[in-house]
DNA sequence: CGCTACGGATCTATATCCGTAGCGGTGCGATAGT
């Protein structure tokens, strides 16, 4: 059979009867086999429908890391219907399913095994996969790696080295929105080979965007009341912290009943929420950013910041909520200076601790374990021996082997401790940027669609139309300057960089050591402080 | 980083001020106990 042939007849098999790939789709699968791919597209763009075509024209095993059990559900269930062999590995399922997911896996009996970053650094799963035929690994959620792996789940970072242990088989990463800086990341920390990056269509030009100051917490709280009493329609309202939420909540009783949503509820509380707002019992819930992946609902007429979100990153995912349906619909933040206090401690995590990374390297001169094993040794949690292990790992001290972490031979462990502290060094310094440039959105009155998207790497010179700075007349069209998103720059004390953001007097720059900097652009580049580069 | 709660000190006794400790988000998986 041609490859023609049994593409046309994967795409019958998934898409079902006289329905063609999209643009978006047909771009992914082409290509495939020479390039790793990072593609990002909005939800419903079909994505899963990309690897399991992709899949059944391969004829080998799929891996697919997904990030939350619920999500490997819904996949297991919707690749099923398509009619491919599916199984999952997590502590949903009992020691014996698992047990024989991996066995079918091992044995060929499996289109596709659905897991999570964790599992990949079990030394019985790694080991199973290690004799599988795995042709593809695919990464669902893929900024996972960049925004969770650094402290909240530290085995996104090892998912590069995990797949390299499976026969370094093709990677396809995926994700609805990514800035440029997040994308890189993605790249890097997955080690993607001969990578491509599709990107499909970022902008939401139906979500009109706004921002309000607050003076105190009252006051926005009562804005926020008023922003929801005056919307018909289904509003989800984001709020800081868990105790915010149930305040805020009891607040809008009045108003509206709302229902609040966060990770301190019971899990049966918490899918009751989910599912009753998904079918359209619900239309207004207070919630914390655990209110995410999975939350696909069409008609959101409204998404309210009560407090500056951490990053412009997870803004624009929580944003990406409203107006699926392509109606029109408003995404509004309303801040407060302190705000951005809380932010930065919530990005702020440090690397792991010296004495740490020392327990962790003198376990492992016992000889090699997984992280468990590790974990027993040196009496540290898992999850700690898991940042440790990644930090060593990303600075060449250690790498897997079989199903385990061994120490690279000849790697000077204190070498490796300076290494860590730096990389840490750097990325605190990164993420005291994002943090910054929250900031720039909520303060500018040039346009906010603007800046969004050319941190999302769409380059734009007129305003927008579409937000409060263009309906006040404050946003301003850019003027063709020397200085273009994307273009490498060097700074005469920052080092290289990548320019990000172009105002029409300022521009925002991502430099590798220092993270985002605003300069003024006619200061920085007569003064030469600033330099044009190409790599 | 900055807010909140709390204890102790001060003050023409019933509040108010000050210093400081604790806290703040996201989910997996393993374990203990029914």
């Amino acid at each position: 059979m041609t490859s023609e042939r049994r593409l046309e007849e994967a795409v019958h098999r998934v898409l079902g009867e006289g329905t063609a790939l999209r643009q978006a789709q047909r771009d992914a699968l082409a290509g495939l086999d020479g390039h790793d791919t990072l593609l990002v597209a909005r939800t419903g763009a079909g994505k899963t429908a990309v690897y399991a075509i992709a899949t059944l024209v391969a004829a080998r095993l799929t891996v697919v890391v997904s990030p939350l059990i619920a999500l490997q559900r819904d996949q297991e269930r919707a690749l099923r219907e398509s009619g491919l062999r599916v199984a999952s590995v997590s502590s949903a399922r009992t020691a014996r399913q698992q047990r024989e997911a991996i066995t079918a896996a091992a044995s060929g009996r499996l289109d596709v095994l659905l897991l999570g970053p964790e599992q990949l650094q079990r030394e019985v799963v790694l080991t199973a996969l290690t004799d599988a035929d795995v042709g593809l690994v695919v990464v669902d959620e893929a900024h996972c790696v960049a925004e969770w792996g650094h402290d909240f789940r530290p085995d996104y970072l090892l998912v590069g080295a995990a797949t390299r242990r499976l026969g370094a088989p093709r990677i396809l990463a995926l994700t609805a929105t990514a800035s440029t800086h997040v994308r890189d990341e993605i790249v890097r920390r997955l080690g993607m080979r001969e990578p491509r990056v599709l990107v499909h269509d970022a902008d939401r030009p139906n979500i009109w965007l706004g921002a309000r100051p607050a003076a105190s917490d009252d006051e926005r709280d009562a804005t926020v009341r008023a922003l929801v009493a005056e919307e018909p329609g289904a509003v989800i309202v984001y709020a800081r912290t868990r105790a915010h939420c149930e305040r805020l909540a009891e607040r809008l009783a009045d108003v509206r009943p709302a229902t609040v949503y966060h990770a301190g509820l019971p899990a049966d509380e918490r899918a009751a929420t989910q599912d009753r707002f998904l079918s359209g019992r619900t239309d207004l819930v207070v919630a914390t950013s655990a209110f995410g992946m999975g939350i696909d609902r069409p008609d959101v007429r409204l998404v309210v910041h009560a407090g500056a979100p951490t990053t412009l990153d997870q803004y624009y995912q929580e944003v990406g909520r409203a107006g699926r349906d392509g109606e029109p619909a408003r995404a509004l933040v309303v801040h407060r200076a302190e705000d951005h206090a809380l932010a930065r401690y919530q990005r702020a995590g440090g690397g792991p601790r010296p004495s740490t990374l020392t327990r962790v390297l003198e376990a492992l001169a016992e000889g090699p374990g997984d992280q468990a094993v590790l974990a027993r040794r040196a009496g540290l949690a898992r999850r700690t021996v898991a940042r440790a292990v990644a930090a060593l790992e990303r600075v060449g001290a250690v790498r897997l082997v079989d199903g385990r972490t061994a120490l690279v031979e000849g790697a000077d462990p204190h070498a490796a401790l300076v290494a860590v502290h730096d990389e840490a060094a750097r990325r605190a310094r990164l993420e005291a940027s994002r943090v910054e440039l929250v900031r720039s959105y909520t303060d500018t009155t040039d346009c906010r669609r603007r800046l969004l998207l050319e941190l999302l790497g769409e380059e734009r010179t007129e305003p927008c139309g579409r937000c409060d700075s263009c309906d006040a007349g404050t946003s301003l069209a850019v003027a063709p300057q020397r200085v273009r998103p994307g273009q490498e720059v060097r700074h005469r004390e920052f080092g290289p960089g990548t320019v990000s953001v172009v105002e029409p007097e300022r521009v925002t720059v991502l430099f590798e050591e220092r993270g985002y900097v605003t300069l003024d652009t006619q200061i920085a580049l007569d003064s030469e402080l600033l330099s044009l580069t190409s790599r």
